[in-house]
Formats: C-alpha cells, sequence, structure tokens
RNA sequence: CGGGGAGUAGCUCAGACUGGUAGAGCAUCGCGUUUGGGACGCGAGGGUCGCAGGUUCAAAUCCUGUCUCCCCGACCA
C-alpha cells in the first residue's frame, strides 16, 4: 500500500477526550473515530489490526474443534423471557421495538439464542458434544463507556458455547477452551494470566477471567512471578487429549485479581521474590454454567438411557475490539504504537526519505516490489514529506521493521533497517535487507 | 445512576468575570527558501461560538431550558 494513496488520518496533538494511551494512540495513528459514546468507527488502519486479531481468535478455536457459525446482532425478546434474562439484565441490554410492536433487543451475548438453535436440532447424546462461536457485534449500553474501545457500547466479542451430555464433557470443552485462550493470547504477543473469576449476570460456578498485564491496566492484579515465565507456545499439547493436567498447573499457582486477592494465602504460597503485583486487563472470560439455560429454556437431549436430560453448558468470550486496545497498552513506547508482528497491520513500513530523486525513487520503488514478492504486507511512504514527518509518523502507526531509503545511505549502496521494538538500525545492502526482513 | 467538568476554525485552546459584531498555534491552499527525526518566510481560505428560548439598542459573553461529550465513583468482554 502506498500512502500517499492510504487513508490514514494521523493526528499530531492529542484529542481533548482521550484519557488513556491506547486510546490516544488509536485516534492520533488514525486507526479509529468516535461516533458516539462508546462507538467508534475503524478506520482502515484499525480495521487491519482488528481482522488480524480476530484472524488469530478464529484460527485457534478452529484448531480446538469450534464450529464457526453467525448469530444476528438482533434478537427477539421472548426467548429472553423464557431464560429469565430478560428483566435481570436491565438497563445495560437496548431493547427495541419493531414497526409492529414486537419487542427485541440487540444482542448483549447469545447464550439464549445459541440454546434455542442447538435445542431444535439436537435430539440425542449421540450429537454431542458440540463447539460453536461466533464473531460477532455486540452491545451493551454501559452507564459509563471509556477508554475508547477498552469499554466501548458497541464491541467485537468472539463467543463460543459448548454443548455436553454431562459435567465431565463440560469440564473437558472447559479445558479445551481454558488452553485454547493461553495460545491464542501468547500468539498475539500477550502474556495471559487465567484468574480465577466471579461469573457475574452469565451464572455458573467455574470461570476464570485472562488478564494481561500492562502498567495502564483497569485493576490490580497478583499473581506469581511462574505464570509469567512460561512460554505457552513452546509446550505441545494435544487439544483432544486430558487437558485437566495443564489446566491444574495453571490454577495451582496464585493468581488473583484485587476483588479476589487474600494477602495472607498470596505471601504463604507465593515465595517473595516471585510474588507480582501489578496492572491487569481482562480480555477473557470462560464460564461453565451447566444447565442454567438449557433447563429453563427445555434444551434436553436423550441420553444412554434414553432419558431427557439437560444440556451442561459453557461459554467463553474473548473481547476481539478490546485486544485491540489492550495491545497498545501493553506494547507502546513515547513515540507511539509497537506492534507485535502477529498483529501488525503492515510487516514493515518503506520510507523514501527523498521523493523525486531519481537513486532513491529508484531504490524504494525495487524495494517495495522485493518485498511485496516476498509475501510481506508494506506501507511504503512514498509522500513528499520532510524526513522528521515521516519517521515520526512511522514510529507512531508501530510497525514491527522500518527500512529506510535515503540518499545517504545510497551513496554508499545500503539500505537502513528499523527494528521498532528494540529501536536498533541496521544497514545493509537492499539484498541482505530483504533477506533479513523475510526469514 | 450519583458527583464534577467541557462544548468557540479540521486539531489543541484563548476570549466570558467587566455585553459592543471572534483570535492564536498547528493543519489546509498558493509562492519562495529549506530538506536524515514533526522546518522557515510571505500571502490566502476556513467559525449559524452545541441547540432553543429570554434579557438588551446590542449576546460567544448575562438568564432559563435542552442536547452532546469527558472525568471520578458503583457495574462490565
Amino acid at each position: 500500500m502506498r500512502l500517499s494513496q492510504f487513508f490514514l488520518p494521523t493526528l499530531k496533538e492529542v484529542p481533548s477526550e482521550a484519557q488513556i494511551v491506547s486510546h490516544q494512540l488509536m485516534l492520533r495513528a488514525g486507526m479509529i473515530r468516535q461516533s458516539s459514546a462508546g462507538i467508534y468507527s475503524w478506520l482502515p488502519l484499525g480495521y487491519r489490526v482488528l481482522r488480524k486479531i480476530e484472524q488469530i481468535v478464529r484460527e485457534e478455536q478452529d484448531a480446538a474443534g469450534c464450529q464457526e457459525l453467525l448469530m444476528p446482532t438482533i434478537q427477539p425478546a421472548d426467548i429472553w423471557r423464557e431464560s429469565g434474562r430478560y428483566d435481570d439484565y436491565g438497563k445495560e441490554m437496548l431493547r427495541i421495538t419493531d414497526r409492529h410492536g414486537r419487542e427485541m433487543l440487540y444482542g448483549p451475548t447469545n447464550e439464549e439464542l445459541i440454546t434455542e438453535i442447538v435445542k431444535a436440532s439436537v435430539r440425542s447424546y449421540r450429537d454431542l458434544p458440540k463447539l460453536l462461536y461466533h464473531v460477532q457485534w455486540k452491545f451493551r449500553d454501559e452507564v459509563r463507556p471509556r477508554f475508547g474501545v477498552m469499554r466501548g457500547r458497541e464491541f467485537l466479542m468472539k463467543d463460543s458455547y459448548s454443548f455436553d451430555l454431562d459435567r465431565e464433557g463440560a469440564r473437558r470443552a472447559y479445558n479445551k477452551m481454558f488452553v485454547t485462550y493461553l495460545r491464542t493470547y501468547a500468539r498475539m504477543g500477550l502474556k495471559a494470566i487465567p484468574m480465577q473469576a466471579d461469573t457475574g449476570p452469565i451464572g455458573g460456578d467455574l470461570s476464570h477471567e485472562f488478564i494481561i498485564l500492562a502498567q495502564t491496566g483497569e485493576s490490580e492484579v497478583f499473581c506469581d512471578r511462574e505464570l509469567i515465565e512460561r512460554d505457552v507456545l513452546s509446550e505441545a499439547v494435544d487439544l483432544d487429549g486430558d487437558l485437566q493436567p495443564v489446566v491444574d498447573t495453571w490454577t495451582s499457582r496464585y493468581a488473583a485479581t484485587d476483588e479476589m486477592h487474600e494477602p495472607t494465602r498470596f505471601e504463604a504460597e507465593v515465595p517473595e521474590d516471585r510474588r507480582v503485583s501489578a496492572r491487569g486487563i481482562e480480555v477473557g472470560h470462560i464460564f461453565y454454567f451447566g444447565t442454567k439455560y438449557s433447563e429453563a429454556m427445555g434444551a434436553t437431549v436423550a441420553n444412554q438411557e434414553g432419558l431427557q436430560v439437560p444440556m451442561e453448558m459453557g461459554s467463553y468470550g474473548i473481547g476481539v475490539s478490546r485486544l485491540v486496545g489492550a495491545i497498545i497498552e501493553a506494547c507502546h513506547d513515547e513515540a507511539g504504537i509497537v506492534w507485535p508482528r502477529s498483529v501488525a497491520p503492515f510487516d514493515v513500513g518503506l520510507i523514501n526519505l527523498k521523493v523525486g530523486d531519481l537513486a532513491c525513487d529508484k531504490a524504494a520503488s525495487d524495494m517495495y516490489q522485493s518485498l511485496r514478492l516476498a509475501g510481506l504486507d508494506v506501507l511504503y511512504d512514498d509522500a513528499d514529506e520532510r524526513a522528521g514527518v515521516k519517521f515520526a509518523n512511522m514510529d507512531l502507526i508501530g510497525l514491527p521493521f522500518q527500512v529506510v531509503v535515503g540518499p545517504r545511505g545510497l551513496k554508499t549502496g545500503v539500505v537502513e533497517i528499523k527494528n521498532r521494538a528494540t529501536g536498533k538500525r541496521y544497514e545493509l545492502s537492499p539484498e541482505s535487507a530483504l533477506a533479513h526482513l523475510t526469514v
């Protein structure tokens, strides 16, 4: 993509409404624009990141045998009356009346709808287990939306639902999602720590929040350093095998948010040098809630004895749009965003320092071609701007690598590669620069 | 939902107390000088001062109402 053609409205100054760094940077980097309180448009750069995150989530869900479908955003009130949540959910649920006076709502979550779907088609234990998910916009009419996409009213969420015959089956599904979540966050360059959680309005008695550590996180968290140091992706796990031992290694170590924190237990269980107290952001939440919905809504299957039993259910959410903000909270510096490679909107930012200079234009354009041929996503700054502006903007949007083509380097036949995360620069021939970036 | 703050040019803000017909920096456009970390000079364009009433000869400014946004708290992916 050529920068001269890309819709990237960056801001030099910090808009006054943005208080936290991820919100400020998302506005400044031209990723989002606010439409109304807690509701945002995603501009091209932001949307690229959102889709990258969504794709990682999708791949990991698929790998766990979770099947993607898509449910509507607007739901009928009836099924929520059936579950008993129509009144429980309160004003946070956006209620709508259609032209015929039918009561509808913009879904804040989908337990009722998915239960309705599965109930209609699943009759026997032979049809179980089932793991289903979708990635879809939700609306929760928060009293106080804030922090940009971190607490928006409209947000993109991946929500999965498990259906099993019995508790053991449900536990297997829960464990599968537990492990899958760890992998999902790790692939985004995040350290996510599962912590025992309250179940809130979803209900149920087994639940974990996934918290990532970030200096500007909303809640205070306490955990064993050992949990942070684990390299999740290097641990090979068989998702179809028994995952309980894996889950146990995580849940046996101390990890708690401030509301669940027990200082005495913390000090008793964790050696002093491993005690971490930090800030955290909730980026996922998993629940086992048994037959709460299946019972209320009559979602039963015939078991081996031919008896009708309510299905055992769980639900599993990842805040996809929140993750965009959360990753920035965890990955930024003075100059701007520092994207982990896996979610970066482009792999490389190519800067032509002197547009109009024949040698620079040729070298930059050749480099642009080669990088793209090598399969990289490149943002090519071909705009006629001063060097300072180009550097500042490229740092702001945080692409993992910058390739700088300028008259100074070309004199000796080199281009410069800058690693955004480390700040290190390397002068290399165009060929070795290419090789360096395509390993 | 309780408490607080703010709406003036695309962005950041001044002007309001003390009413007299709107300003700066940045951004944009033109010209020139610059050109490896957010340049400089000259010139230009751009605002129903959130909206609706009221007071007044006169309202961005005073009064009333209303809408929106932000912050703190209780609630949440």
